[in-house]
RNA sequence: GGUUCCAUAGCUCAACUGGAUAGAGCAACAGAUUUCUAAUCUGUAGGUUCCAGGUUCGAGCCCUGGUGGGAUCACCA
């Protein structure tokens, strides 16, 4: 870091001294591997004050620095990029730094506090493959601003209450003969979910003999005879299919008998029915049960937890308050709006005329929340990207109402998990569940660990151990590897294989450096007279990681420091296989490449310490 | 239809935010185990970066217009 400082500081001299040009910002990048040098400076943008060729330019430059710079070993130009060769006795005493010292992150975080939500479940269904993506995403999020001095709350709304849970509860009641997840061996959130099927089955079949009923048909016929629909018709669509779907929040709105027993339930549960409390109280318990186990199992955790049944009514006093400063305005019928259309959006409802809140209130409100708890600079949602329109109005109406904070929010959005043959959505019914898919990557961790036939001499308990830390890390790296923005393709086939660009491959190079160890028992840092180009490699692929992990940080992407561990864990396995690291001749080279695979390993362990995956010692 | 995100090798993804000859892994083919762990390594093949213009020394990246796909546009959460 020092060095990159004190080498602009020479090259803006150079500039100065040769063209008498006073540059601003100079910037180096990193050579590109097809030619020899380590550092490039692009000298394009200087030839208007040079008023010389590009290549006599950067000549100009490079000897300048040459001789003012002693790192500089040499340099070369082509065309306009001129590459500076760095000398071997920097890069061996950047290698005595690294080991003396360790991985050592500027903390750009430094005293500044942030509040990440994540996870966010809702309590009528188990976890499925895009929780898991939001968990994994937001919980390394949160350990790598974490190692950039970031003070971090990990924190998890809970959504319990509402329609979806009341669906669930109805249908236990109903039809569950009292079954617990003690009388049935089903999981709580799993026993929960199954009723919530329940309910949608039920409900699409009292929906099906109503479509074929007179008031069906009738309704059927109207809409056969809108304007719409003719559209439709000309476009040749099923038009029985669009009808069925898009009245179905109609017929559960105003028809529905079990539409409207579910809906007197939640209104019983706002009322504070003992009841329908006690109902829900039990059920959610059962949930939370599942749910632990599933956190636990996926290795994330929470510092601070919002149950939404406590924080659902906060946003009511700030809408009041956004009434009298002008930042609302009301309408006739009661209800509450807000004017975004001169940022571009449209009016949007924060109170219904009934006096009740929307889901924009709600979090109007646990914003507020959030900061009188924790004053915190910044804070951060893991929220899939079908919400990008919620969380930019959520921030311009914050701003209306002058909310200090409302600068420091970030809605770290991630794209849909789509699976090979089509995209993934409870609703479809296509959910690949979160348990039994970590059941099934650490199932086949285990039949490959045992095809290899490597597991003597270690026990039962070490070995499942091994097979959970390499079937879960499998897993998260599969899902952490991939930019958080992008929509991804899950490939059940892919994620289990565990060659190339995988957490097992990288957990493999890990245990090898282990028992490298092991075996070397001890050695200390000595430097070698030269160096070669897998060792330099490796040297300039960890000194190059603190700054992927500050990157990863701004750029709000775990999967910058994925790439770095997984180039550095390569450029490994080559060093490995093309030198005798024990086996060296000389005692100074052995101690040399020892220190070098010791501090890769610790860097690869650091690497996915930050992406919450573990790695073993033996495998 | 309005807004917005995306499009890179047969497949899954990269490309340090405008730099050089666009890189990995998988799949395919050809090789390498007297070894500190072969879950490894080496090589071959694979590209008009969706299309057409523009901006400049220089574009996968920026601008305009298309094409194709996703999301969103609820007094649902």
């Amino acid at each position: 870091m020092e060095f990159q400082q004190s080498l602009k500081t020479q090259t803006v001299n150079a500039l100065k001294h040769l063209y008498n040009y006073d540059a601003t910002d100079i910037s180096f990048e990193k050579t590109n591997a097809n030619f020899t040098g380590d550092l490039t400076l692009v000298v394009f943008p200087f030839l208007r004050f040079s008023k010389k060729k590009p290549e006599d330019t950067a000549n100009d430059i490079g000897l300048y620095l040459k001789e003012h710079v002693s790192e500089i070993a040499d340099f070369n130009i082509v065309k306009g990029f001129l590459n500076l060769e760095l000398s071997s006795d920097f890069w061996l005493d950047v290698a005595k730094t690294q080991t003396e010292q360790g991985i050592q992150i500027p903390l750009i975080g430094k005293g500044k506090k942030v509040v990440v939500e994540y996870s966010s479940p809702n309590t009528n269904k188990p976890l499925h493959l895009g929780h898991i993506r939001n968990n994994v995403l937001g919980y390394s999020f949160c350990q790598i601003l974490e190692a950039n001095g970031y003070e971090v709350i990990k924190n998890n709304l809970v959504n319990d209450r509402g329609i979806h849970i009341c669906k669930s509860m109805l249908a236990w009641q109903k039809w569950g003969n009292n079954e617990t997840p003690e009388s049935s061996g089903i999981k709580g959130d799993h026993l929960v979910g199954k009723y919530y099927v329940e309910f949608e089955k039920q409900f699409q079949a009292e929906y099906g003999t109503w479509l074929k009923s007179e008031d069906g048909t009738s309704a059927y016929n109207t809409f056969c005879k809108s304007p719409a629909a003719e559209k439709l018709k000309n476009k040749g669509e099923d038009l029985f299919k669009t009808f069925k779907s898009e009245y179905k929040n109609t017929y559960f709105n105003t028809i529905s008998q079990i539409g409207s027993e579910v809906k007197q339930m939640l209104q019983q549960w706002e009322e504070g029915n003992k009841e329908v409390l006690a109902l829900w109280q039990k059920m959610n318990a059962w949930v939370y049960d599942g749910f632990a186990s599933t956190y636990q199992r996926l290795g994330v955790s929470f510092d601070k937890i919002y149950y939404e049944s406590d924080t659902y009514l906060l946003g009511k006093a700030i809408v009041k308050e956004g009434l009298t400063t002008g930042a609302f305005y009301q309408k006739e019928d009661g209800s509450i709006w807000v004017d975004l259309t001169e940022d571009g959006l449209d009016e949007k409802i924060v109170q219904r005329a009934d006096g009740t809140s929307v889901y924009i209130t709600q979090d109007i409100g646990t914003a507020d929340l959030k900061y009188n708890d924790f004053k915190m600079d910044s804070f951060i949602y893991v929220v899939g990207n079908e919400q990008d329109y919620h969380f930019k109005v959520l921030q311009l109406i914050l701003k209306k109402l002058n909310k200090t904070y409302a600068e420091g929010l970030y809605h770290l959005s991630y794209g849909m998990v789509d699976l090979p043959e089509g995209k993934m959505k409870s609703r479809e019914g296509t959910v690949v569940d979160a348990d039994e898919l970590m059941e099934e990557v650490v199932n086949t961790a285990k039949q490959q660990t045992e095809e290899l036939g490597k597991t003597e001499g270690m026990s039962d308990d070490e070995l499942k151990e091994l097979y959970e830390t390499l079937g879960i890390g499998a897993l998260k790296y599969y899902l952490l590897k991939v930019d958080a923005k992008k929509r991804m393709l899950y490939d059940p086939k892919e994620s289990i294989d565990f060659q190339g660009n995988t957490a097992p491959f990288v957990q493999y190079t890990y245990t090898r450096i282990s028992s490298l160890l092991r075996a070397a028992n001890n050695f200390q840092f000595e430097k070698p007279e030269v160096l070669n180009d897998e060792e330099k490699s490796i040297i300039v692929l960890m000194n190059a990681y603190p700054s992927a992990v500050n990157a990863a940080a701004s750029n709000y992407n775990p999967s910058e420091i994925a790439n770095a561990v997984y180039d550095l864990a390569k450029a490994f396995n080559k060093f490995y296989h093309e030198h005798s690291i024990l086996g060296a001749k000389e005692s100074t080279v052995r101690n040399f490449r020892l220190s070098l695979s010791k501090q890769c390993g610790e860097t690869i362990k650091h690497g996915f310490g930050l992406l919450g995956i573990n790695v073993p010692d033996r495998m």
